[in-house]
DNA sequence: AATTTTAATGCAATAGTGTTGCATTTACAA
DNA sequence: TTGTAAATGCAACACTATTGCATTAAAATT
């Protein structure tokens, strides 16, 4: 991956965030003019690929991105995400790791656990 | 509710289906003109309202429906819905509910869980 | 430092999902 | 049978996301 602006700045507003970031949240905190739309769903995607953010869709059904963090050996993002109705929030609950047992058969890939209702902020 | 067409045909759809459907797939499934576009989403909404059909976003962000069996008394929608990356099927595992644990402060509202990975069929 | 390679970008167009406004129709209650 | 509110159709729109293609620029090569 080259470095360029966007490939920076992008990741790092990210790996900044306390909450996950959409696209649409992305193109309002870069300045103005930085780079196309189009750029930052490219960017999104590389990073993506590149294992540095992980993807998180939301009960709207957007995309929202969050850093890796501790993700340096292996990825584990079975992890609980909380979006919150009131300042509308998608945070990541790193240490949420919800247990189940699925019947067999089945193999797993990704995971995407979503829970609202109101943050502790909001409640 | 009224019983119109619309409402009942898609009602039926949802009920008799092994998986879960979307807007699209009833679309398809419905008799060509039976109802506009418009009117699938606002039946879907309405069935939702009524606590005839529940929702869940799949991992690709599309809405996809599922009848609500069991909830006569209250809804309980905290089991597993699985898609399958090869046939794409979007099932719920109503018997699968994960255990975890919120730290204090956060009231739960909604829970949308979703695992891909292969099903038993394509495995 | 100049050149080459190819990743990255901008722009325009397009696709898919979902919503809204408004006039019209229809289910059903009075 | 009539009146009313719910349901519908149609057109338009909003938002998220993707694709093709010509151009630019990062970094490897000479």
């Amino acid at each position: 991956m080259r470095k360029t602006v966007a490939n920076t700045e992008i990741l790092r507003l990210i790996t900044e965030s306390e909450t996950t970031l959409s696209h649409a949240d992305i193109k309002s905190l870069l300045p103005e003019g930085l780079c196309d739309r189009v750029t930052i769903y490219r960017v999104l995607d590389r990073l993506v690929e590149e294992g540095l953010i992980h993807k998180v869709v939301n009960i709207d059904g957007v995309v929202n991105y969050a850093s890796c963090d501790g993700c340096t050996t292996k990825h584990h993002h079975n992890h609980v995400h909380f979006n919150c109705e009131k300042c509308n929030a998608v945070t990541c609950l790193d240490n949420v790791e919800p247990t189940f047992k699925l019947p067999e058969g089945y193999s797993v890939k990704e995971m995407n656990f979503v829970i609202s209702g109101l943050c502790p902020n909001c409640n």
